[in-house]
DNA sequence: TTTGGAGTTTTTAACGTTAATACCGAGCTT
DNA sequence: AAGCTCGGTATTAACGTTAAAAACTCCAAA
């Protein structure tokens, strides 16, 4: 594929691909020192080493990952599937995420190939075993586990290392991972909202079944129940715009009002915005409300959205971590790591300044 | 890889992976003979080939692709390059794009595998060059082409088949391409908030060196000039919150104010929002907004911002079609390809009806 | 002088596929 | 009957790499 190129001064650049025998001929030994002085610096004289390295750096080689893979079973190849982008939803930085997860891949050596799969997650386990049956993959990164997981139950059957972005809800220790602690996060909205004076906390979170969803509701009674105050306010709904305004004019109308909204997610905390905008109220001023992710969205809205800042560049870059060590068989694999999201304070929190203009 | 599966039912699941010969031998030919019953099926009886898809289906084989790759210097990878997210800017449904630019891939029989490159135009064409190097790839996909655009001299110079996202912006007719309306798409914009009786109506848009920007703006002046609507209304920045909120407050304390605002992004248009905020002022009832892309935000925002939608998916597919036909060296390419941009109407840019609830 | 390594390098073979070629028999032509 | 074509199939070789084994060199120990 790749044809003569006039690259411009520097060296020559030879046509084709550089082969190992063309860099073997060049520095005067047989293409297995060659593949030696690459992958097994130990077994080749330090004087031919060095004789190798520059005809590999003067002729511009690049060992043909093809052929490596066929030889090797092992491609150096990370399998990563994406989900549908629903639109409802304030955009879940999924974005970043795969762009860090493929920086980090390649820095370490690898790269990410995407997988696809129609139907839910039988569809996605046929689509990973066809990836594996026809091109050896090395690891797979696995995103939104959940109890149960029959991924996790696939992968490990066929011994196919992988890392998945979520803990392993049904406390399996045998599966490395990275999450981050919802928990923990909503407690700290939580708490930074009783701070400004409020009392009455509701949360609008996610529905029971959701494992996200319970984590970052218990974070919301952690806090309240630290500061004995009421829990009568919650409610948990699917993700969603609507839902999150219903939510809200539900918790704005009870006897006793919530004068703060500790939201699931910024789509939600969003909606709780839209139900504010229809009743008059200013959020912020009148109703303090925090949401979950730090969406782009959270950022640009006025008031700004307070939020809870995920570091998915560390998760992204801790699960390549997590793959390599199990690919290297490291001793200390498999890994867990749960980090902590950061409270990012906007205006939609703070009772005071308006209008900074 | 692929370990012994006890898959349940429905046959039986060798170990390990299966190979040409092994079908062949099932099949009772060689093995080339099952390479031609798949690549070249007239070269094959069709007696002959029925046994052999007979024995493919029920060992379950599928051809290896670094094998393959190895042999026909052709690994069915389509390469493309993901931009680092900007955290200010309103999520460029990159999210999306890619989504359906590898679901569209696998349909047609390929992979996506993701490019990294660390810094500016060189660093990527660097990029490219090393992954051509180490794994032939069929074809790549570029995105946010502009005037001579390095990275289409260097891939044509290689001979690689591409497609870009973005037109070939020096008139290059020899570029496959797929790009989205903007000048009419703007046009459309700049229509609908005249048609609800605007006069004075402004155009934030991108700094000039932006072809992108440029081809936006002159939709504005088009349909300010069928109308001899005044068009000294405009402001030429970087696209970012920040600057779409100064250039509104500009066109607001001008001696005769813009009543309506046409922006040439969603994040310039949220600008707009915050301007608006700090003057006390309702974006649709007193000022008439329009944003470009509608990203996630433009839905969730309170009034929703009026925006126009591309056809990212549509471009996707197409994309991939284009590469598609210029590895089959299909004789219409190089292919062009101009989609119309959807008016997606909100409350941002409507007079009427506030406070539904 | 032989033996035995240790250290270094080369040779061989294989990974799974497919283009190119060789082979084979049946049906033609001359 | 010899020669030819042709549809169908099998054989060979090669893509670029690396594990495994073989070979060679040099030197210390027996």
């Amino acid at each position: 594929m790749v044809e003569p190129v006039q690259q411009g001064g520097r060296g020559p650049m030879p046509h084709g691909h550089v082969t190992l025998v063309q860099v073997a001929r060049r520095a005067g030994v047989s293409a297995q020192s060659v593949s030696n002085a690459l992958n097994n610096p130990d077994r080749v004289a330090a004087e031919t080493r060095k004789r190798i390295l520059a005809a590999v750096e003067e002729l511009g080689y690049e060992p043909n990952l093809s052929a490596r893979a066929l030889r090797n079973r092992s491609s150096s190849l990370i399998a990563f599937k994406m989900r549908p982008a629903r639109p409802d939803k304030a955009s879940m930085l999924m974005d970043d995420f795969l762009y860090v997860l493929n920086a980090s891949a390649v820095e370490a050596g690898y790269h990410l190939i995407l997988c696809h799969a129609e139907d839910g997650p039988a569809g996605e386990i046929k689509a990973y075993r066809d990836l594996l049956k026809k091109t050896s993959i090395d690891a797979f990164v696995l995103a939104e586990t959940h109890r149960n997981d029959d991924r996790v139950a696939a992968l490990r059957s066929w011994g196919v290392p992988f890392a998945s972005f979520g803990r392993s809800w049904d406390g399996d220790e045998d599966v490395s991972w990275v999450d981050v602690d919802g928990r923990a996060g909503t407690r700290a909205a939580t708490a930074h909202v009783a701070a400004q004076g409020h009392t009455r906390i509701g949360h609008i979170g996610w529905l029971a079944e959701s494992e996200l969803g319970q984590d970052r509701r218990e974070g919301w009674l952690d806090a309240c129940r630290e500061r004995e105050l009421d829990t009568d306010l919650q409610a948990a709904v699917a993700d969603s715009l609507e839902n999150g305004r219903q939510a809200a004019h539900r918790m704005l109308d009870a006897a006793r009002p919530a004068t703060a909204l500790v939201c699931a997610s910024d789509t939600l905390a969003l909606g709780v915005f839209r139900a504010l905008h229809e009743r008059g109220l200013r959020p912020g001023v009148d109703v303090a409300i925090t949401g979950y992710d730090d969406s782009p969205t959270a950022a640009l809205v006025s008031p700004g959205l307070t939020t809870l800042r995920q570091p998915i560049d560390e998760v992204a870059r801790q699960l390549i971590q997590a793959v390599d060590h199990l690919m290297a068989g490291d001793p200390r694999t498999p890994q867990h790591l749960l980090l902590e999201p950061e409270l990012i304070v906007r205006d939609s929190s703070l009772p005071g300044r308006r209008d900074p203009r």
